[in-house]
RNA sequence: GGCCCGGUGGUGCAGUCGGUUAGCACGCCAGCCUGUCACGCUGGAGGUCGACGGUUCGAGUCCGUUCCGGGUCGCCA
């Protein structure tokens, strides 16, 4: 007969009965439901459909057949007697008159149910990825991503920017990560680097006049994996506008995002609207403890450090006290526990409590410490008969970022403070230029190098020498934070040459360093570059979000585990003596 | 590198105070069953309880070491 099928195995309908035909798939399961009776169910990319057994011969065809088998059916479609109203081909079986093996499964047992796979252990699912994607429930994220990156393109597209790939063979970066090497053979001892990001040629693309430039792009860095952070590699849509400000970039952004978000997400009718809230680090780092603010919780932080100084308790002298406070808390100590335990672990610092009793009294934890300053305690944190207010002391940024995760815990574990089904958005922006290294003491470039200083060269000059004002400069920065996560992130670039030794100078560098680290870009603006500025949104974490998925590994068609191994095709893996010759490569054995 | 959680037939889990034959669901095999669709019923096979060492009359269970997986801090310009 015919073609290798006529129809896939979500499309046979009611207006089919009657009609010849051949359709190809997996047999997922067989229902012996009598002698010589039975129903095989063949599914394939698009769906599933039900084939009829009703003879010896095609029980026999089935019988010796192990499930996940691929098979074709030619048969002929016809009205079931007992219709599924769950299911798409629901309403019709095919009754076939030849089955024919295509590819055999010769395991009569899986390493996991395929329907099931979600449940099994993640490194069994990786072994055997291949397996695992015949999940439809699986395969759907991978699809999303699909479909998200085609949006993105003709999003991107629409509005007249250019995909413009660029090289994955080039040179290690002086700063950031740490970079995959890939030895040279032709140049013995030397290494190209796979790229972190494609940042300066992209800034090397806007002096060549390429207004607009986007890139699905594959970054590579060499740092320890997380829920939401794949080992290894992953992909940014990086993009920029030449002679831009950072209203333009995040104008653009906003309006190619949120209509994705509101497409594909899993809360897509629930999507905050542009032009989105534009939150100030520090104001981000006083009300949140975050950069990247969960806003779904509706908690904000309070400053009581000038309250309870001086009140006895240790920790607090001469501390920042940052406090987090609810009311009408009704958990018992146990869960109390919990919270201080969870918050030590996850951060490292321990937090203290108080809680508001029937009379208005502080009671529990530190309250002892609290009654002179009780008044104005009260006030500041509003508190009535009922609150709880767990704290966090210590050097200024630890304790608003331990309450940072006082408030994530507090809100999305007291119920009434997590509004969780929706994507609640807002941009960080005006991130601070410099900060004081926490190893060195020493006055260094707070993201990196590459951003406009607010205020320019009069800004650096002005604030040169005096610590307080260079710690107050902040750069056109922005990132994108989306329910927590941090989304996209870019900035104003940094285009001129004077005011880019001028910003290495104050952090002790100069000239040469400049050239060194970053040669084509610095030659390549002193030939007139225009102003520009730029971002690189996340696609996996922008998926991540999408399906609503808590790891990223779910949203990545063939993810490495937290060890950067790929355990289905063995890599990373030992490689011969003589490709080791040629790379001029010797392997230093670890020292006990 | 630190800390937290886990590792028990193919898969997912239970296993009490250390005590008889390690239990359940799914899967697998065989038989029955003519309208199933998470099919049902009956029976069966399948385990070095991650590994090593220790305590004990006796260890899945307690102790130590170690390996593996996940989470998290460091790290991620």
């Amino acid at each position: 007969m015919m073609q290798s099928r006529t129809h896939n195995c979500n499309e046979l309908r009611m207006e089919h009965v009657g009609q010849n035909v051949k359709i190809v798939g997996w047999m997922e399961t067989v229902r012996e439901v009598g002698a010589n009776f039975a129903f095989v169910v063949v599914r394939d990319f698009y769906g599933t459909t039900q084939v009829v057994i009703e003879t010896e011969d095609m029980m026999n065809a089935v019988k010796p057949l192990n499930k996940e088998t691929t098979i074709s059916v030619e048969g002929v479609v016809r009205e079931r007697a007992s219709k599924n109203p769950k299911l798409a081909t629901g309403d019709i079986e095919v009754v076939p008159t030849k089955i024919e093996v295509l590819g055999k499964c010769i395991h009569n047992e899986l390493p996991f149910e395929i329907n099931r796979s979600r449940e099994a252990e993640e490194s069994l699912r990786l072994k055997h990825r291949y397996l695992d994607l015949r999940n439809p429930a699986v395969k759907s994220n991978i699809i999303l991503r699909c479909n998200v990156v085609a949006a993105i393109r003709a999003a991107m597209t629409a509005k007249g920017f250019l995909e413009i790939t660029t090289p994955i063979l080039t040179a290690s970066s002086p700063e950031g990560a740490r970079d995959y090497l890939v030895p040279a053979r032709k140049h013995p001892g030397k290494f190209y680097a796979l790229p972190q990001a494609p940042q300066q040629f992209k800034q090397l693309l806007m002096t060549s006049g390429f207004d607009r430039y986007f890139q699905i792009a594959p970054c590579f860095r060499d740092e320890d994996a997380r829920g939401d952070r794949t080992p290894g590699e992953f992909y940014q849509l990086d993009m920029e506008m030449a002679f831009a400000t950072q209203n333009d970039v995040l104008t653009t952004l906003e309006e190619v995002l949120i209509p994705i978000f509101e497409k594909f997400g899993k809360y897509g009718s629930r999507v905050d609207q542009g032009p989105l809230r534009r939150i100030p680090f520090n104001e981000a780092m006083e009300r949140y403890g975050s950069d990247k603010p969960d806003l779904r919780v509706d908690l904000e932080i309070s400053d009581v450090s000038e309250i309870v100084q001086g009140c006895g308790f240790g920790p607090f002298e001469g501390a920042t006290v940052k406090a987090v406070a609810v009311d009408n808390f009704t958990e018992a100590r146990k869960w109390i526990d919990k919270l201080l335990k969870d918050v030590e672990v996850q951060t490292g610092n321990k937090a203290c409590w108080v809680k508001v009793d029937e009379n208005g009294e502080l009671t529990g934890g530190i309250s002892k410490f609290l009654v002179e300053c009780k008044d104005a305690f009260v006030q500041k944190l509003d508190l009535k008969p009922g609150s709880f207010v767990c704290m966090a002391a210590g050097k200024k940024l630890a304790a608003q970022k331990t309450a940072g995760v006082i408030r994530n815990m507090i809100g999305k574990r007291v119920p009434g403070h997590f509004d969780e089904e929706q994507y609640a958005m807002c941009w960080i922006v005006d991130f601070p230029m410099y900060e004081i290294g926490e190893e060195s003491g020493e006055l260094e470039f707070c993201h990196n190098p590459f951003s406009m200083p607010q205020g320019g060269m009069q800004a650096l000059l002005d604030a040169e020498g005096d610590m307080e004002k260079l710690l107050a400069i902040n750069a056109d920065q922005y990132d994108l934070v989306v329910n927590g996560y941090e989304t996209a992130s870019g900035a104003v670039r940094n285009h001129d040459p004077e005011i880019m030794v001028k910003a290495f100078q104050i952090v002790g560098l100069g000239e040469e360093d400049v050239k060194a680290k970053f040669p084509a870009m610095y030659n390549a603006f002193t030939y007139g570059a225009p102003p520009h500025a730029g971002a690189a949104p996340g696609i996996d974490r922008m998926i991540m979000l999408l399906s609503g998925e808590e790891s990223i590994r779910e949203v990545i068609t063939f993810p490495m585990n937290q060890k950067a191994q790929d355990v289905m095709m063995d890599a990373p893996s030992a490689v011969s003596q003589k490709q080791l010759d040629e790379l001029h490569i010797a392997i230093v054995a670890e020292e006990e």
